[in-house]
RNA sequence: CAGGCAAAUCAGUCUAUCGCUUUUUUAAAGAGGAAAGUCCGGGCAGUAUAGAGCGUCGUACUUCCUAACGGGAAGGUCUCGAGAAAGGAAUUUUUCGGGAACAGAAAGUGCCGCAGAAAGGAAAACUACCUGAGCGCUUGCGCAAGGGAAAAGGUGAAAAGGUGAGGUAAGAGCUCACCGCUUUGGCAGUGAUGUCAAAGGCAAGGUAAACCUUACGAACUGAAAGACCAAAUAUACCGAGGAUUGCAGCAAUGCAUAAAGGGCUGCUCGUCCAAUCUCGGAGGGUAGGUUGAUGGAUUCCAAGCGUGAGUUUGGAACAAGAUAAAUGAUAGACAACUGCGUUGAAUUUUUCAACAAAGGAUACAGAACCCGGCUUAUGAUUUGCCUUUUUU
């Protein structure tokens, strides 16, 4: 099976203690609607980086509109990653990520996949300018 | 045709591509009627607990259902609206549809604005009514202290039983009939209550969603509860082994080192204790993980019992288990539904049947330990009842 477009498990930032410091500690990067909170990490990872995505109590009041955009992010994180992970490869980083929506209504699929696609440049530029 | 109320059913399906979660991994399964609000009640778990009382909180017509409830079922009472019947009237009976925080005001305390003469002590005399000491004179009229009187007027949400008659100076349950009320007793009912009879001239108005009284109930916490496994690191503890020195000083001691002190002895060796190092064990326990946690007051079907909520018996089924939190995205098709139109029949407003362009899933909303309820949100269809408007 082609696992090209996965997006298991295994890319789920899930420990408490990474998520705490990647917000203690994490560098911002904002692209209206969405923020980025990132940072390079030596933990032990089967993939080049791992994600988390937020979408705000404060901003979405029902959680089926939260699941909404949710799975919208994931899906078209799914679909664009490979620029990202290419990227990360040929540098030997990796990272730890959240993507945070910060926008007070539902957007469509399309829209939020133009957003995404540009946050995600915005970010493999960041990462080559440390250099 | 529109609106309201009640009940029932459904909450899209299929295909392709790329994915997500779980498990027994060539495969299978994967959100709701409210998963919501977290408002009640339970299960479950931990902590506490001799018994009793006070306080606090909750509940409040009756009986029943239930694991339990503040939920539900059936019934009762009162009350509101509409209609009908009896009667001279007061009033009573009855039908249909709503509503009730529906225990106690005869344990006590508080409160009852404005209006009104008087609003709780069985109160109060403004107008009008009756009587009339006395005064004036035109001698049968006027004025009038005081007294009688709750019948009429007026005020108010409410004026102290009502209607009719007798009675009286005028009046009054003062007396009588009927109606209502209260008390007592009989009968019916598991009971709330109902009904019949007798007695009482009728007495203590409202407010308990004011304090309060009575009866019944409640220990507290909450799945982030609780139980278990457990790396790395450090280690009070246990066992084994190693090492126990160097420098300064007469010595005490000081310095160094991971550490090198004390008992037995006059001293050395030895041995024991302590300190220290290495290895092993053990314990608690962090990261992390497992469990709790999805087979249950479960769901469906049938039969019996019950007016009903329910319940008993038998049979069948296993139906999400995530944890920064899965159950999706994109494209297409179908279908419920709406139906521009076309054809046929009855007819010539129109009705019924068939075909059908085009539109075409859109509402409220996402499990977080699990159940039973309540409340709120909301799309469509069907059935029943009620109301309004228009046309014939």
């Amino acid at each position: 099976m082609n696992k090209e477009f996965a997006l298991g498990k295994a890319y789920k930032l899930c420990s408490i203690k990474r998520i705490d410091r990647l917000f203690a500690e994490g560098q911002r990067l904002k692209a209206y609607p969405l923020t980025l909170m990132y940072q390079e990490t030596h933990d032990e990872m089967e993939h080049t980086f791992q994600v988390l995505f937020s979408v705000p109590k404060k901003r979405m009041k029902h959680a089926h509109d939260r699941n909404y955009v949710k799975r919208c992010l994931r899906e078209i994180l799914r679909l664009n990653k490979a620029p990202l992970e290419k990227h990360l490869t040929d540098c030997h980083k990796k990272i730890n990520f959240a993507l945070i929506y910060q926008f007070n209504e539902r957007m469509s699929y399309a829209e939020l996949e133009q957003k995404l696609i540009k946050a995600l440049d915005k970010l493999i530029i960041e990462l080559t300018h440390e250099e």
